[in-house]
DNA sequence: ATTTTAACATACAGCTGCGTTTGTATAAAT
DNA sequence: ATTTATACAAACGCAGCTGTATGTTAAAAT
């Protein structure tokens, strides 16, 4: 039964959704092609003649969604609201707000979490290595704009201030991510990026020294 | 050719030594029992002889690590030295360092990190989720103490600070494991530290509100 | 109206890895 | 000194998955 082409791309993008809520009740690598055909009510021909194996049905499932961790920043930041500190912390505040209603990115999300990248899975990582450096460049040069402001307190750096918002922000997301979503990431990670920019913020540098 | 008792416990315990390493070279799902027989330099005989597949071998494997993440605060906060905050702040920055020197304990925590659980490896799971209970269980306790020694900055509560370095330490681990260990894990991590323990011990509570 | 070709379904061959079985030499038990 | 059980190596069978080849139907192209 040939059908038409918009038909076809249907089945196409049915079978990418499908693969990725099987990838991401089953694992990647737990996961046959024909599990995939089943989900999205094909046979493996089907899944064939769209992708040529399970590696590209994957590179696909990671470009079919618009710029996985992208913005973040970029759109909000840069055009000079006015205070710089504060509007990084509402962009990783909605950021958090959007992940947190936006299911498909949970699954996306879990699913690059979890997977076993095995050379196969290089571009991907790739490719998540390099917006990951956009991304952090971006926030460097946000936090570079606070400090000449005079905003970022003199015991910060715009890299370790950097730093530290990512690796708060990935240790989050992934603890909630990862251990059945137990508690309000939005609300709790709220509360955490505002504790953390008000050190942002600090003038008095009270840096205790570490003992021994 | 029999082996001795010793000989036998030996090889079993090389064969998990191997299972490590091959493991973290290649991802749990993608090495098969050959490829851990060969790089024990033994056969798939002697795989099966001492585990019963591979499940059981990764379980054993996980046993084989004296309390991968145990500890950090256990031994040397509870009790009372002086100030509790850079008891914690102490153990964390050592915990990191002696992760940072212990090339084993980066391997299981890479292999557990990035293995994909399904189903077979559950149980595992639970028990890190067990372990980090009681950990996170740990960490609060102390920082109730700092509260009620008045050390913890108004603007904390003992469940969001140790969230927070939770969060933190998770982030920063994962980046640094995952990620080609690109930056010096202890001194990074300590400054993160300073950072966040400076944030935790301040009393004026400056809290920016975030706008909008 | 025919021909071609796109969009699949179905069938097939091949291999890979798994779990088991069998063989065997030797340590240990008697 | 036998016997027995242990610690493996080697061989076997097989189920599952992959990739491809072939068949089929209808949409396009001519």
């Amino acid at each position: 039964m040939r059908r038409t082409k918009a038909e076809a791309e249907e089945t196409r993008s049915s079978i990418i959704r499908a693969a990725e809520r099987v990838f991401y009740a089953k694992g990647v690598s737990n996961t046959t092609m024909e599990d995939v055909a089943n989900a999205a009510g094909v046979t493996r021909g089907a899944v064939y003649w769209h992708f040529s194996n399970k590696t590209d049905l994957f590179l696909e499932l990671y470009n079919s969604v618009p710029m996985p961790q992208e913005d973040m920043i970029a759109r909000e930041i840069e055009q000079p609201g006015r205070e710089v500190l504060c509007q990084i912390e509402k962009a990783a505040g909605d950021w958090l707000g959007e992940l947190a209603g936006d299911e498909q990115r949970q699954r996306i999300f879990s699913i690059l979490l979890r997977c076993e990248y095995g050379e196969e899975l290089m571009p991907v990582l790739e490719k998540q290595q390099e917006v990951d450096d956009r991304h952090t460049a971006s926030l460097e040069r946000a936090f570079s704009r606070a400090r000449s402001e005079d905003a970022l307190g003199t015991s910060w750096t715009p890299q370790s201030a950097t730093r530290t918002l990512r690796w708060m922000m990935k240790g989050l997301c992934s603890e909630w991510l990862l251990f059945g979503r137990r508690f309000d990431l939005e609300a709790q990670g709220r509360e955490g990026l505002k504790h953390l920019f008000s050190s942002f913020r600090e003038k008095a540098a009270s840096i205790g020294s570490p003992p021994d």
